[in-house]
DNA sequence: CGTCCCACCTGATTGC
DNA sequence: TGCAATCAGGTGGGAC
């Protein structure tokens, strides 16, 4: 269910559940690939802690907490070698989710039956759970000390200048560009399509060659894009749902993604489907030049 | 280093 | 109905 206005929709719906509470106790499901960081490490961080917020940074949902100073010393201890900076730390910590394709974070109550490939479980305390479902295991747990950012930009508030220098000397397709991480964060398959086919962009252009009025277009239609999946709570394809198992309605304002062979909204023309990054990438063959 | 490709998983859908 | 093939919102590591 991933990319930036999915993300950001079920951080902001977990926030406002569980901001302020007090995880209690964690149980982890020991399948390794799961876990980024050591189980026991990410539950010993979190155990005792107090939730300050949850956000996004690109696709991560980010939960900031604070560790008691008792509890501190004894995830400090489990780290060798001790730095100084270390003991300067201020205790506080993050628990960072990444969803992968099928990833879930859910808040329920302890009656609900845990779903099926359910990874991890915070109880909180006042008994509700705070759950990552993920059948296809290819979301991601860990615990960071320090304040994560990401690799990449950040798309929803980078200005156009920044934005056109992302791309300069890139000889990788467009669309190729918009997926990868490092380069920009938070962009997938959905609204990588979706703001090439606004902007007018054949997905398969080089990047580096796009003019500076193209990149002027991908800019302001990646932004207006991304704004208004997020107003919408993002796009439910198949099972996707925020915090409240509430589905998103931007799918209703797809204009390619997903339409392989239908028709163009604005010129009628069949939609194309090639693969562009090994992703299935649908565009106009009239409208994106 | 930049770029490409495939493996990593389960489940839903399609096609014979 | 049954079973195999195909496809899916994402990465990360290895090859070139």
């Amino acid at each position: 269910m991933p990319e930036l206005p999915e993300v950001e929709t079920v951080a902001n719906g977990v926030d406002a559940r569980v901001r302020g509470r007090r995880v209690v106790s964690v149980w982890t499901s020991g399948k390794p690939q799961t876990f980024k960081s050591p189980e026991n490490v990410i539950a010993e961080t979190l155990t005792g802690a107090r939730i300050l917020r949850v956000h996004r940074v690109g696709k991560t949902i980010v939960m900031d907490v604070a560790r008691s100073s008792h509890h501190k010393k004894q995830v400090l201890r489990l780290r060798a070698p001790r730095s100084a900076q270390d003991d300067k730390s201020t205790g506080d910590a993050q628990f960072l989710i990444h969803l992968g394709m099928t990833g879930r974070l859910l808040v329920s109550q302890p009656e609900v039956p845990l779903p099926k490939h359910t990874h991890a479980v915070l109880t909180l305390d006042d008994k509700r759970e705070v759950r990552f479902v993920d059948p296809r295991r290819f979301g991601r747990l860990s615990v960071a000390a320090e304040s994560y950012l990401g690799p990449g930009a950040e798309p929803t508030t980078i200005l156009a200048e920044e934005f056109a220098e992302l791309f300069r000397g890139r000889k990788l397709a467009i669309k190729a560009a918009l997926l990868n991480q490092s380069i920009l964060h938070g962009v997938g398959n959905i609204y990588a399509d979706e703001s090439l086919y606004r902007a007018g962009i054949r997905p398969r252009r080089q990047a580096g060659r796009l003019t500076r009025a193209e990149l002027g277009r991908l800019h302001a239609a990646l932004q207006q894009v991304l704004a208004h999946a997020i107003q919408l709570g993002g796009s439910s394809v198949s099972d996707y749902v925020d915090a409240d198992g509430i589905r998103g309605f931007f799918q209703l304002e797809h204009m390619v993604y997903g339409r392989t062979g239908e028709l163009c909204k604005v010129c009628e023309t069949p939609l194309k489907k090639i693969i562009v990054g090994g992703r299935t990438t649908v565009y106009c063959p009239v409208c994106q030049r």
